[in-house]
DNA sequence: TATCATTTTTACCGTTTGGTCAAATATCTT
DNA sequence: AAGATATTTGACCAAACGGTAAAAATGATA
């Protein structure tokens, strides 16, 4: 006799559901992510994204039970994009080849998933209300684990003593900005609204950053080695 | 007979206003200024602002006309703080020195003025929709200005040839970071909600970094210099 | 094709929110 | 103290918003 004959796709059925539902959970998704990172959460209005998603707003609330939980599965989801750069970072490489691979490996997930890292970053400036379970736990965890890998790299004399921890941070904020402050970075670079030629200059920029040649302090002061440079 | 005869503090008088006048907007501001950075602008609500600054919503709205004018004055106001430490920047200086204290002064700003800086990151992550003008024209300006010392120092073979203005964007994001996704490093590092003992390894590591000396490619590769760390 | 479960829509509801208005109160000036 | 001006408040409103209920339509199944 089914004691619970009607079912709800809101109440997400272990083996995953119908193909109708599976087809418009994702519409709703990628609506939702649309919405979600150019808004924010509280910007974000179910109106806007189930006419994003070209659904009533009665439809979209029959496969999420509310707001919160569509921003909780796209949140869900995006962790694991998110930490796969860092997981891939090997220990028994050296420094320059792992650290220049891990931040290519940023920037590429920047380029091409900057609606996810907007996401992300909107969720940690807000409190990190929903994910700072993972961020205590499964992100500390990764951390530790790599930042042990760049700690030996230091104790062996081939990297500067310093909190390898926030040498991850500065891989992360550097390459994040290229997605998450595109914005600046195209108004300040003079480009227009959906050019990401930058993506080829900034590559070079932070792996010479990263990999200790930006600045060449054999070269003392002043006076100028003729260059071809008039002026 | 003065056809203006009701005064309004909302339109801002040019002289100022009164005492109370003045008293009164900077409580707002720094009450918005909490509310603000906590939730960005659609998750604030005139009711959390004005309770925040022990007032009701109708006098808060006697002394600016909306929600928009309070953020547009915040935002306003933050520009020239955000402005100042890249302003400072010499040309007549050495980069190692320039750039060094260029980043400690920035860290500095991230630390004594985490609310605003995170005002500025919600802004950039809406897409600018109120200081769009200010980037590509002000912003922009200033950068083209400040990348054209570097770039001489590059010409000069004191620093590896690149974009200099995403050398500023490395230090803007790698500072920023530290206030802007504060709860992510403390997090992360395990530290507590209001910890910001962080800052001084950031500093350490951050000038390490730019100036540098982060690895150290003379050291080839494998077989540990005889360390005191067992396993 | 009849039956049943799933999906979609229409109409609606309670609350929150940004904002207004007119009256009441405080402050300043003379 | 009186009058004018500046400030504050309580009552209120329309729109937007998140969400619900129930019926209608569609799809699957036998």
């Amino acid at each position: 006799m089914s004691a619970n004959a009607k079912t709800r796709a809101g109440e997400r059925p272990v083996g995953g559901g119908t193909r109708i539902q599976k087809e418009n959970r994702t519409r709703i998704l990628q609506a939702a992510l649309d919405v979600f990172s150019e808004n924010g959460f509280h910007g974000a209005t179910l109106d806007r994204i189930a006419s994003q998603a070209n659904m009533s707003k009665p439809n979209l609330l029959y496969y999420f039970r509310n707001k919160e939980d569509i921003h909780v599965a796209l949140l869900t989801d995006l962790l694991d994009v998110w930490l796969a750069p860092l997981r891939e970072m090997r220990a028994d490489g050296d420094p320059v080849q792992e650290i220049g691979s891990y931040i290519r490996r940023k920037l590429e997930s920047s380029r091409s998933f900057p609606r996810e890292s907007r996401l992300f970053a909107n969720e940690i400036l807000a409190g990190a209300p929903h994910i700072g379970d993972f961020l205590q736990t499964e992100l500390k965890q990764l951390v530790d684990e790599k930042a042990a890998i760049l700690q030996r790299w230091i104790d062996e004399g081939r990297m500067a003593p310093c909190d390898p921890r926030h040498v991850i941070f500065a891989i992360w904020s550097t390459t994040q900005h290229y997605a998450d402050f595109s914005v600046q970075v195209r108004h300040v670079l003079g480009l227009g609204p959906r050019d990401k030629s930058y993506y080829d200059e900034a590559t070079t920029m932070l792996e010479t950053l990263f990999l200790g040649q930006l600045i060449n302090r054999d070269v003392p002061a002043r006076d100028v080695p003729a260059r071809d440079v008039p002026g």
